[in-house]
RNA sequence: GUGGAUGUAGCUCAGCUGGUUAGAGUACCAGAUUGUGGCUCUGGGGGUCGUGGGUUCAAAUCCCAUCAUCCACCCCA
């Protein structure tokens, strides 16, 4: 148990950090274009918070939740998504009083007590955007379209973009009671589960995986044909949007949402070869979110990606990451009396910006020339007792298997001038 | 939360119907005329056979439980 992570949690190591680093730095760099703010919110935060801004109704809060009662007595929990903690420091911190609309981005760990399985585990990390202050269906399609943007940057391939309507409070009750007067009278051929949607949600019987269901559905009133005006309006504007930009989607009457926030906009994005868990995010616009937080009216829209099943997306697809982190020199002691040298020649090396180390374990000299072949690295310094009488090291190019003689004192600038500044083998702005 | 499969060295796996010190490849460490890597050869370290019970003269091998991984449902990122 010592030596055990908890379930559904992952160390990420070195050889897999650096993916991670790729995609972050994609990331950045995208929402920086866009014209998006990082913001950090805690990782937990009151319970309430998701009771009241996901739904108490949902599963993601019913059955998934991290709850624990803090030594005050107060019940906090660890954030199984992040957009209403991101609208509740809209609220608190008074974002709301700057320019409008605000557009923000998050990157971090969410927490759902949730049965492992490929691509779903009980940390997951999670890259999310949300503008709040505009309801201009534009909106809705740059948020669309930045996310697909990502997978395009990331070289993703063969991605579905699913879109669709969910109504607003005008229309929703309708739709919702037209669904329950399609399916009460042939509730018996509905399975389990979605004779328990009929109650809760019937929208989610549209999406039931079952064949029964889907047969019995078919001619069940679709969603469009209950919008009212004004959501009818905004869905056009939001498909012509996406038109003029020329993305790919279809509309998926049949898309719902878990959470119960989402308004308007729906959309999930899905991949073949992420296992059963298909979907690699999705978001929608929530314009009752922030009142139903306590602030003052108004509209909202967001996405989340989850980077687990984007890497797990990438690996099947056969997408390699640039930069792994290898030293470029590797110092290699020839004899006892070189070991000083060695030493501060080493770290002579690091202040002129090339990525050095030495070996650690008093190995000889060829198990050193060994370990450095092994670590990656470009250069051997071999730091050599006859040599450095005369005040002379050993600089051995690794792939070239040529080596010369350059002056101690002079072995750094050397290097640097062959190599200039550098990182995971690359020089910096190549 | 439900159903199914799996669990042997760091990694990939072998180990027949239970029978003496549990193997291979790879990785790691060290050597192969004592100052030079990537190939080859030799040797070495490393395994509570997921864990805990039980059956048996005897279990990695059979039974039960538990934990973990994977798959499906559910849900979602």
């Amino acid at each position: 148990m010592l030596t055990t992570r908890p379930r559904g949690t992952n160390d990420i190591l070195p050889g897999e950090v650096e993916k991670w680093h790729y995609i972050e730095s994609v990331i950045r760099r995208l929402c920086f274009e866009y014209g998006y703010s990082e913001i950090r919110t805690p990782v937990f935060e009151h319970t309430e918070l998701f009771l009241r801004g996901v739904g108490d109704t949902t599963d993601v809060v019913k059955k998934e939740m991290y709850v624990f009662t803090d030594r005050g007595g107060r019940s906090v929990t660890l954030r199984p998504e992040n957009t209403a903690p991101v609208v509740r420091a809209y609220l608190e911190n008074k974002l709301y009083a700057g320019p409008q609309p605000v557009k923000l981005y998050y990157l971090g760990p969410m927490f759902r007590y949730d049965r492992p399985q490929a691509g779903r585990f009980r940390q997951f990390h999670q890259f999310g955007v949300e503008v709040l202050g505009s309801d201009d269906p534009a909106v809705d399609a740059e948020v669309i379209a930045m996310a697909m943007d990502f997978y395009a940057r990331l070289g993703l391939k063969g991605l579905e973009l699913h879109v669709n309507s969910v109504g607003c409070p005008v229309c929703r009750p309708l739709m919702i009671r037209r669904l329950r007067e399609y399916f009460l009278p042939q509730f018996e051929r509905l399975c389990k589960n979605c004779k328990d949607r009929l109650e809760k949600n019937p929208l989610r019987i549209l999406d039931c995986k079952e064949e029964r269901c889907r047969e019995t559905g078919e001619n069940a009133p679709v969603v469009f044909e209950t919008l009212c005006e004004s959501c009818f309006k905004h869905f056009e504007s939001v498909e012509r949007h996406l038109d003029l930009l020329e993305i790919d989607y279809m509309v998926n009457p049949r898309l719902v949402r878990g959470l119960d926030y989402y308004t308007h906009t729906a959309f999930e994005i899905m991949a073949e070869d992420v296992g059963a868990q298909g979907s690699i995010g999705g978001g929608g616009r929530y314009n009752g979110l922030i009142e139903t937080c306590g602030g003052s009216p108004t509209p909202g829209i967001g996405y989340a990606l989850g980077l687990e099943r984007i890497i797990l997306a990438m690996e099947s697809q056969g997408i390699t990451v640039p930069g792994i982190n290898k030293p470029l020199v590797f110092v290699v002691t020839a004899g006892e009396g070189s070991n000083g040298e060695a030493y501060k020649i080493l770290f002579r090396l690091r202040s002129a910006g090339i990525s050095a180390d030495k070996d650690y374990l008093g190995r000889s000299l060829k198990a050193q020339m060994k370990f450095a072949g092994r670590a990656g690295a470009r250069y051997a310094l071999i730091i050599g007792e006859e040599e450095l009488k005369k005040g002379l090291v050993l600089v051995r190019d690794m792939t070239r298997g040529e080596q010369e003689e350059v002056p101690a004192g002079e072995a750094a600038g050397y290097l640097v001038r062959k190599i200039g500044n550098c990182e995971g083998g690359k020089r910096i702005n190549d």
